[in-house]
DNA sequence: TAGGCCATCTGGTCCT
DNA sequence: AGGACCAGATGGCCTA
């Protein structure tokens, strides 16, 4: 959203030239304060003197005072304009810089999810996880692996932990090292698409962020998105899931 | 065309 | 004072 920016600087620009640059002639604020109200310099600041110069008695007395009375108003104003112009760009500037830094840090905040999206099992090529997903996701990922972790060190007998935790149909939505084939045929870009979202399993883990309120079991579509997913909906899907 | 997602700008607040 | 962080607003792009 270049424009206003860009507008606004432009204005900028030329509000700051016709006030700085001295394109009528005329001599600065300071040197007409100084030349025209000499008597008013000794005893303060010349540009406040020159603010009082309606008041000075018989300023509009003649044609040639009202003419220079009106010289006066006019300087007056331009020298607004610049003060004006000069706190415009200094906060125009501050302003400019403070948006290249959260430009920077969204930049960073978004190459530390890209990061994360490339350690979470991958998927097919065309679809990336949106950033709210690959932070829902990523977590159930996490909660996965630690109750892998903790039912293997359970020492369950015969099949693999990995084997015993999950249904054969689901087996692929815990992956060990990402492979793309495998991973992206059984992450799928939808919840229909996932072979885990077929199978039915009972939510038996409360600590389980399939229990929670504010997290989908991974990505995709309405299978996999919160808030306001109903319950019962929650409960069909195995993956991530204690299973026994 | 509506809705979702995203990048960017912006002003406010807090912290150093 | 300046930077980091945050949330709201806005507009562009894409898709169903």
């Amino acid at each position: 959203m270049p424009a206003p920016l860009e507008t606004c600087l432009s204005d900028l620009d030329c509000t700051a030239s016709s006030s700085s640059s001295d394109l009528s002639g005329f001599p600065t604020d300071e040197e007409d304060c100084a030349r025209l109200q000499p008597q008013a310099s000794a005893s303060g600041p010349p540009v406040p003197a020159c603010r009082g110069a309606p008041g000075i008695p018989g300023a509009s007395d003649t044609p040639r005072a009202q003419d220079d009375d009106q010289e006066r108003r006019r300087r007056r104003g331009r020298a607004r304009v610049r003060s004006e112009a000069l706190l415009h760009s200094l906060r125009r500037s501050r302003r400019v810089k403070a948006n290249d830094r959260e430009r920077n840090r969204m930049h960073n905040l978004n190459a530390a999810l890209d990061a994360l999206r490339s350690v979470l099992p991958s998927f097919p090529d065309d679809t990336k996880l949106t950033k709210i997903e690959t932070l829902r996701f990523a977590y159930n990922y996490i909660w996965a692996l630690a109750e892998t972790l903790r039912l293997a060190d359970q020492g369950l007998p015969g099949a693999s932990a990995r084997e015993r935790l999950l249904p054969p149909q689901c087996a692929p939505c815990l992956p060990g090292p990402p492979s793309p084939a495998s991973d992206a045929e059984s992450w799928g870009s939808g919840a229909t698409a996932s072979p885990c979202a077929a199978a039915a399993s009972p939510l038996s883990d409360p600590s389980s962020p399939a229990a929670s309120e504010d997290f989908a079991y991974g990505p995709g579509d309405s299978l996999f998105s919160f808030p306001g997913l109903p319950k019962d909906l929650l409960h069909t899907t195995p993956c991530f899931m204690p299973y026994h």
